[in-house]
DNA sequence: TTAAGTGTTATTGTCGACAATTTAGTGTCA
DNA sequence: TGACACTAAATTGTCGACAATAACACTTAA
């Protein structure tokens, strides 16, 4: 599974392609948050025709990484603050929902498949004290899993085709490589046991306070930094 | 307020018009669901180029209203029941949350507005036994209100930019206007007492509630003509 | 010095044509 | 008759050029 794009198909197309180059380079900062898209400069760059780039434009702005403006121009959306909490607290209602649907439809070796990537995790986790894979590769898996297991159509297509490209753009952007690894992992270990019960109620109660978690995480991360700037400053 | 995009700007460029007449003939069922887009078939009854058609298909697309396939096609998306379904617990995640927001972040002026709409619309209910303009534009006014209400562009964009256009095609075609006006009137009236007490986690639930009993009355409906065919049938 | 107005430049929107791929149809062979 | 291969037609993807709109610089007047 390409962690990336669980759901779409190969790219096949010269747009596709120039889109997922372009896609990365915004959620890795190469272009810059905020910065103005120049159409002429890119398709230059990339050695395609305007109506190419264009094609590949066009699937940026859906999945939110860039805004257009009619008779302006593009622009990649800034990463604000509260751009971010707003983000969480989408990410929230959906994966919770998403969880409890898992709960209810998601096939016995779904579950037992998922069950075993956790032990695996696990066993990583003890061996190199597994902060950095756990978290960017980990915890990804995880919740591809349990959002795939909804098997909602909807759901699937608003989490992975689109908030998880802007969720992947703030995580680099701010340097958030979560510290709550070893937390984080228990809550995985009760939200599937949730699951492996067939209670979606408590499913969803439990994905909901995990992602609440996370951003409450950050809000304490930013509460620090803005203070510790402060304290710089004087 | 336009209610059909109350977050987009004006149309100003021929694609946006030609969008929009597409997406209505789409949601009216003129261009008929699952039915296979013709790239040239359609510019020429539109009278403009490929290129533009391809701009206009490209936001159907991104609404979800069609979908492509690489050197395939467009074909619009078909109205299934399990579809329908699907929507509906999607929206109930994220009007639910949306409702939770607005408790917390609609500004008073917002709901003393919201609470006198709701006066207006019960009279006209009283006059008209208003079922059908109740239904039509109040329900969508109402909801519209909540979700803007809660400040929250993520949530403003998901549901009112990309899920109400399906849901509206949706109500269309399964000939939806919803019997539920009354005791409808009644869920809105508590869902705006919750927010005016600022509790958001009532106001989540009833709104949660409030869907999800449209969500019940959809699945009765449809067991009833499923019987209901299969005794035509005998 | 600022404000408004005007002309120039650059960018975006739209167009028609060509290339690449898929689909449909035809014919052949087992 | 059915399945496979091949050809032809239609559709989609890509390209470069032109038209329309917005951004910028400069001039002029208060």
């Amino acid at each position: 599974m390409k962690i990336n794009n669980p759901t779409q198909q190969q790219a096949v197309t010269t747009a596709d392609k120039v889109f997922e180059q372009i896609q990365h380079a915004i959620v890795e900062g190469e272009i810059p948050s905020g910065s103005k898209i120049s159409e002429p400069g890119l398709a230059k760059h990339y050695q395609i025709s305007r109506s190419t780039l264009r094609e590949a434009l066009n699937r940026l702005e859906k999945c939110h990484l860039i805004e257009r403006k009619a008779n302006v121009g593009s622009r990649v959306v800034d990463c604000s603050i509260e751009g971010l909490l707003e983000l969480y607290i989408t990410r929230e209602a959906l994966e919770g929902m998403a969880c409890r649907q898992a709960a209810l439809n998601m096939t016995d070796e779904e579950i037992a498949d998922m069950q075993a990537m956790l032990n695996v995790h696990s066993q990583t986790q003890e061996l190199k004290d597994g902060i950095a894979y756990y978290q960017e590769e980990g915890d990804l898996d995880f919740h591809y899993k349990v959002i795939l297991g909804s098997h909602n159509k909807q759901l699937i297509e608003l989490i992975c085709g689109q908030l998880y490209h802007l969720i992947r753009m703030y995580r680099c952007q701010f340097g958030m490589n979560s510290p709550r690894a070893s937390r984080a992992f228990d809550e995985h270990s009760r939200i599937i046991q949730a699951i492996a019960d067939r209670d979606g109620e408590l499913a969803e109660m439990l994905m909901r306070r995990h992602i609440a978690a996370s951003r409450k995480n950050i809000e304490n991360k930013i509460a620090e930094e803005i203070i510790h700037k402060d304290r710089s400053k004087i």
